[in-house]
RNA sequence: GCAGGGGUGGCAGAGCUUGGCCAAAUGCGACGGGCUUAGGACCCGUUCCUUUAGCGGGUGCGAGAGUUCAAAUCUCUCCCCCUGCACCA
């Protein structure tokens, strides 16, 4: 008890001596191999105990498949591509405060805040501070394989994985909406904007009315082009300037001057003259559907910046639509009403013209708020894109989004359809200069195209194939690779790999990071290779087999030892590979991951598991710098030790789970740890003596345990792996003291095997109770603890069960009783006969109480049979079987008479029903005495 | 909107794949008691309602309906919540 557990010190200790004895340096040999990757870290600033989790899990797989007899290696390495060390460099150089106080608030000095102008610098210095972290919590690496992605030699790996692609044919060009700087001349990201905004771009669809007798069209956008032929007309704001303007070199169109220039960023436009909105009053133009000639109408609510600065209108469908025109009725403008057009219906709505039906459905009509107006509109959109099906020729039954998609076809080949994208934040988004960010679409951008069916199916085979855990995830892998198209894969700013179709761009980060577990089965062999050498040739065949040694050693002027090695390392480690990540990652990594390695890698080569981890909260809320309860992996390791660290992560939540972190369950996880650490020191005063009922009910435990634990730890079931391992551990070790248990040998035989199966989870704390129990080797090399079935005994752990029961029952009696009778004396526990056994299982058999009854023989007394039997017979379902004979649950009860009479307090006598003269004897059951008190 | 996951006792969180032993594991909290100079730790008991000297009965696992001798667990409908939606690591 005055001990505490100096766990800092403990854990220090064995990491020297796992270290001295290398243990974690794995090397090809004879044994099966099993690799496991965890998704590797960014380093933009220290690493928080959530990152801590999937290195966690991926550190208990490595333990525990170590002890299953595997040649484990688990590496480790640095994420440095990508924009946001480049965009925090640049907030340093630029003195921002909010950074540099981040930074000091970490305990950096200003020297080094300094230096981290250079992004570089950067994230050498974090990547450093984060292996320090990860190094303090002992994690099972194999730190000699230590890369990071923007390594020179790493570049070439990638620019041969990329060399693949384009022979391959998955890298295509295309054109793509990005958020755009003008006065930069730049794309914009979140990292680039003020506020960190993200700029949400949206797809709309620009539909070209052709105006009657002129050589040019009115160009509008929408939302929802599936309503084009219920277009009854088209609203222009009078008193703005349009401009008149051919587009793509093509046709003449009309956008108003206000989203001229942001237009211009999208299509190619060229303004040859200008119109007034008044002007194109009088002209009529033309349903590029219906081939309708319908009116050009003023519209002042028309917002002239906004999209093309024309808008289409369709009464029928869209409330505004609707009450502008029955305004412009009412004023006089128009001699006759505009016929709404009805293009399709909502299952399950009676309604002539939706529009009104909406708005009369939120008590709205032509003179309410714009507010009442939206809430109708919203409403609408709602039902018919859920439940609406067309009505209009062609299109009959067909679903509201299916036509969407059909119509963009459709007016594509005449060429009145063009996508234009908007800025859907609800701020404007601003560059980090000040300017207003604008939609830009590149031509040639370049992609990887994981929307090919065939390559497609090959990552649904892998996926079909492999072990993902927990299970339930594969749906969402299944769905992503489904769902993953075009990527675009080319960047123009950021840390990492020249694209090598074109040196401008860099490789974009997530695409660079696809494959690199790969890197790690080589990169220590390779490390005094000069970079230049390292050619497509060397990784071609050192990944895929092409070719033979001495070619390349004679082309590529390296050693043949080292490509001989090379290769060995890669087919060796790379036959088993297992992959942790993030929740968050299975819509991009890990998807990526799996196409990638199916393009790439032989099928024998190709991911045998996945592990997927939610994320970790903080005392239950999300963990962020903003609400300050951040905690750091270093800070967290200092105060509760790797080993209760990791416990509480992994065990406080299954894997897809969010994990909570809280100071409690840290506390709690510690004191029973501390509790196991007594056990093994209080071995030494512990007698041996004979083995009693008790211990054969812990070895029963014990083994019962190993079978538990193991299954869970081959799906991964963290959390029930710590509450068996740690909570029930426990207990069962309480109950077996009180209990009266005392014998050395057995509970040596169960702290052992504890200990061993603490291993993968607390492989510190493990090390230290195997060496207090007086064992010399390192529990990591150790085999994991076989089930002995022999020792599993359900009817012991059934009486003893009984002996729990059987004491809260009295102790209920015990307490009512004593209101009546204040002197109590001592107390009767009356054995249920052996024919109430027979009887029990013979109905549960024969469901029948006649038959029952008759088995039973002359022996018996029938009445007293009758009565038990009916009363049983009510649940005949629910009975189970008793396996356990009157003998045996007499001496059992006998045998823990004087157990049972310590907890009570006052003396007990166990009988049995034949011999009792109480008037209770005969209200006893199978393992359900009757309880007499005096 | 699309996709994925989920809604269980004061809280967190198992169980639901293979329906019955589930009033529902485990942890935390709360209350009562013990230990202690006191606090912490530790130990014992209680923690849906009701009842009985343990037994038992009722209600109950988002809402509703269904299948079944039997449903937290299977089917259907509805409501609600979380996450992701791309060039961003």
């Amino acid at each position: 008890m005055d001990k505490m557990l100096d766990i800092n010190f403990i854990e220090a200790k064995w990491q020297r001596e796992w270290a001295n004895a290398k243990l974690f340096e794995s090397e090809v040999n004879q044994k099966k191999p099993f690799m496991i990757t965890a998704a590797i870290p960014y380093p933009n600033g220290p690493q928080h105990i959530g990152h801590f989790r999937t290195y966690g899990t991926a550190d208990t797989l490595a333990r525990y498949k170590r002890m299953k007899g595997f040649n484990v290696l688990y590496p480790f390495g640095f994420h440095l591509t990508g924009i946001p060390l480049l965009a925090q460099a640049n907030k340093v150089k630029e003195r921002d405060q909010n950074i540099i106080n981040d930074f000091k608030s970490f305990g950096i000095s200003d020297q080094e805040i300094e230096k981290m102008s250079d992004p570089l610098y950067m994230g050498t210095y974090f990547a450093s501070e984060v292996e320090s972290g990860i190094k303090l919590s002992g994690f099972s690496i194999d730190w000699r394989r230590r890369f990071t992605t923007i390594d020179p030699k790493f570049s070439k790996f990638i620019e041969w994985q990329f060399e693949i692609l384009k022979e391959k044919g998955c890298l295509v060009q295309g054109s793509h909406p990005v958020g755009w700087c003008k006065k930069e001349s730049n794309a914009v990201g979140m990292h680039d904007t003020k506020g960190d905004a993200e700029p949400e771009i949206e797809q709309e669809s620009g539909v070209i009315f052709d105006i009657v007798g002129e050589t040019y069209g009115l160009i509008c956008a929408t939302y929802r082009p599936e309503t084009i032929y219920g277009v009854t007309n088209v609203f222009v704001k009078p008193e703005t300037t349009y401009y008149i303007c051919k587009v793509n070199d093509s046709q003449n169109i009309i956008v108003s001057d206000k989203t001229y220039e942001k237009l211009s960023f999208q299509l190619k436009l060229e303004k040859i003259s200008e119109i007034k909105g008044q002007e194109l009053l009088n002209k009529k133009c033309i349903n590029p559907l219906s081939k309708v000639e319908i009116p050009i109408l003023p519209g002042s609510f028309v917002k002239e910046d906004l999209g093309t600065g024309s808008v289409m209108s369709v009464p029928a469908h869209a409330p505004f639509d609707y009450v502008a025109l029955k305004k412009l009725y009412n004023s006089g403008y128009l001699k006759e009403e505009v016929k709404p057009v009805v293009v399709l219906k909502i299952t399950g709505v009676e309604a002539e013209i939706p529009s009104i039906y909406y708005l009369t459905k939120v008590s709205g009509d032509i003179n309410s708020s714009d507010e009442k107006i939206e809430e109708a509109t919203k409403l609408e959109y709602k039902e018919e894109a859920h439940k609406g099906v067309m009505t209009f020729p062609g299109y009959e039954n067909v679903s509201e989004l299916e036509t969407r998609e059909k119509i963009k076809n459709a007016l594509s080949v005449d060429k009145k359809y063009f996508p234009i994208y908007i800025l859907a934040n609800k701020t404007k988004v601003l560059c980090r200069c000040g300017t207003e960010i604008v939609v830009k679409v590149i031509d040639n951008q370049w992609f990887i195209n994981y929307g090919d069916e065939t390559w497609k199916s090959s990552a649904m085979k892998l996926l079909s194939e492999i072990d993902v855990i927990p299970l339930k995830s594969k749906n969402a892998l299944s769905s992503a690779i489904n769902w993953i198209n075009l990527r675009a894969v080319a960047r123009a700013q950021g840390l990492g790999t020249r694209f090598p179709l074109d040196k401008n761009y860099i490789i974009e980060s997530l695409s660079d990071s696809t494959i690199y577990m790969a890197y790690y089965t080589i990169d220590y062999i390779i490390k005094s290779v000069d970079d230049e050498k390292l050619t497509p040739e060397f990784f071609d065949f050192v990944f895929r087999g092409i070719g033979n040694i001495e070619d390349i050693s004679k082309k590529t002027g390296i050693d043949y030892e080292v490509i001989k090695k090379s290769r060995e390392s890669f087919t060796y480690w790379y036959t088993n590979t297992s992959r942790a990540s993030g929740l968050d990652l299975i819509f991009n990594h890990l998807t990526m991951y799996i196409f990638n390695h199916v393009l790439i890698f032989d099928k024998e080569y190709w991911p045998k598991h996945i592990v997927i981890n939610g994320l970790v909260m903080m005392n239950g809320e999300k963990m962020s710098k903003s609400l300050g309860n951040v905690l750091l992996v270093k800070d967290a390791i200092k105060k509760y030790g790797s080993d209760i660290l990791k416990l509480v992560e992994i065990g406080n939540a299954d894997l897809f789970n969010d994990s909570d972190f809280n100071v409690e369950t840290a506390n709690s996880v510690r004191d029973k740890l501390e509790f196991f650490f007594d056990c093994c020191v209080k071995l030494n005063e512990i007698p041996s003596n004979k083995l009693e009922q008790i211990d054969y009910w812990l070895y029963s435990k014990l083994n019962n345990k190993k079978t538990i634990i193991t299954n869970a730890m081959e799906k991964l079931e963290l959390r029930d792996l710590v509450t068996n391992i740690v909570f029930n551990t426990s207990i069962e070790l309480k109950r077996y003291f009180s209990r009266g248990g005392n014998n050395a040998i057995v509970l040596k035989d169960y702290l052992s095997d504890v200990s061993l199966m603490l291993q993968p989870i607390a492989p510190h704390i493990s090390e230290e109770l195997w060496h207090i129990l007086g064992n010399t080797t390192f529990t990591t090399t150790e085999k994991w603890p076989e089930t002995d079935k022999e020792l599993i005994d359900m009817k012991i752990e059934e009486k003893e069960q009984e002996i729990d029961s059987l004491i809260d029952d009295i102790k209920q009696a015990y307490e009512l009783t004593k209101k009546k009778i204040p002197n109590i004396s001592s107390c009767n526990i009356i054995v249920a006969s052996q024919w109430k056994r027979d009887a029990l299982n013979s109905l549960i058999e024969t469901k029948k109480i006649d038959a029952t009854i008759t088995s039973l023989g002359d022996k018996v007394n029938k009445e007293q049979a009758a009565k038990y039997l009916s009363q049983l017979f009510k649940k005949v379902n629910e009975l189970k079987m008793c396996s356990i004979s009157e003998q045996d649950e007499y001496e059992s009860l006998s045998s823990s008479k004087e157990y049972i009479s310590k907890i009570i307090g006052i003396p007990i006598e166990i009988q049995r029903e034949n011999d009792s003269i109480s008037q209770r004897a005969g209200k006893a059951t199978p393992m359900k005495p009757s309880i007499e008190i005096l």
